[in-house]
DNA sequence: CATTATTGTGACCGGTGGTCATAAAGTCAA
DNA sequence: TTGACTTTATGACCACCGGTCACAATAATG
């Protein structure tokens, strides 16, 4: 039973071996014109190869976003728990803007299958596991932002709400910084300029009209 | 000169004929998959036409999403400039936001164009189009926070943060709702919810850790 | 060693975006 | 009306892609 027939381990070693290869190639800045040809030759095995271990072309690229998913919530549990919460929401963002720095090609990759275009047409099998990690990788946030409401740090909204601008500010910047419209600033600190408007919208979210004291200004 | 010689018009207007049989072609969820043969066959000519007036199929794409870019810029001509700043970016975000709403094709095929690959793929006088319109859609946005930040109503940082954090929360909204991710609450209240945060995002942006008076709810 | 089960392979297929020689249609001077 | 000439329309054709499958190679079994 832990012996997964010797076989069948070096089959699954031969699929690592695919989707490393896979990696190199989408390397490149025309990483979408990769075919599965090239990378079965970069891999070494012959292309029906590639089929004996993913479904599809697709399947490969899910895979690979799951890598992806799977370092998120991995960096996620090394946080301290015993934080305040405040630190803890930070350390959250810091840790998944990390993981997002850390490959360009699986971020490319990871936000290629966040499309519904692409998810629509994978498998439903592939589709569950990967709704599975996100709700996996959502939790924490969502406890974080559901232990600030109890300890009145933020506006006792629904969860929903308050998570909706704070998952859509995050997300958006991502994208923004990646697709490279602003060059001038440098991560870090849009990292710290983001943390900052989120704890904001957060904190804020149902007074923002009331100026606070600044008209002086 | 006022008259582009009959023959031209006509041709324009097959041009145009094209990019409505797309769109209607687009309605359908597996749009992506339409083919060019298809959308010829939709519009009644042949196949080598659809490449006498665009030069690739990616054009057509982007001459669709041109064309949502503009119903934006309409749509933000006609605010009135009188009002109080904070009131204009609230209908500034409506509009976009009704814009995205009024065409599913549109918005899909939108979007589809805004991914990094597509554009490292287009060619160069295109995506400089597609730019130009870009820059005139962000520049109300930037004016009114400009303008936010004389008045005293936004703290004194420099536009391009300010404008991150608004742009990155808009821009993940809207991918957000339309991805499906979450079904429950109605499009009208996610702006609502959206405008909230990203005012609060702005307005307390550089104070966001002094609890406001609420710790004791 | 023979037998069986599993894994590897590349020729092959349907279909795609894109091209191009040719046909059709329009324009205009005489 | 005609005929020379320019612009636009067309579908057969091409290269290439993702995916399949009959068969070869290899490993496990007795």
């Amino acid at each position: 039973m832990t012996t997964p027939s010797r076989k069948s381990r070096q089959f699954a070693l031969r699929g690592q071996e695919i989707l490393d290869a896979a990696l190199v190639l989408f390397q490149s800045d025309s990483w979408e014109d990769v075919t599965v040809a090239e990378i079965a030759q970069q891999a070494e095995v012959g292309k029906g190869t590639i089929y004996k271990h993913f479904a599809s072309k697709d399947e490969i690229y899910a895979q690979l976003a799951m890598l992806f998913q799977r370092q998120i919530l991995a960096r996620f549990s090394i946080i301290d728990p015993q934080l305040p919460v405040i630190e803890r929401f930070r350390q959250n963002m810091c840790a998944a803007w990390e993981v997002h720095l850390s490959s360009k090609e699986l971020h490319r990759v990871f936000l290629y299958c966040s499309r519904s275009g692409f998810r629509s047409r994978l498998s439903p099998a592939t589709l569950g596991e990967m709704l599975a990690i996100e709700q996996q990788i959502a939790q924490p946030t969502h406890l974080l932002i559901a232990e600030g409401v109890e300890q009145g740090i933020f506006p006792p909204k629904p969860l929903a709400k308050l998570l909706f601008g704070a998952q859509s500010a995050f997300w958006g910047a991502i994208q923004l910084v990646w697709s490279g419209y602003l060059g001038d600033i440098d991560q870090a600190e849009h990292l710290d300029d983001l943390t900052r408007f989120i704890l904001a919208g957060l904190i804020y979210h149902d007074q923002p009209i009331d100026l606070p004291g600044r008209a002086s200004a």
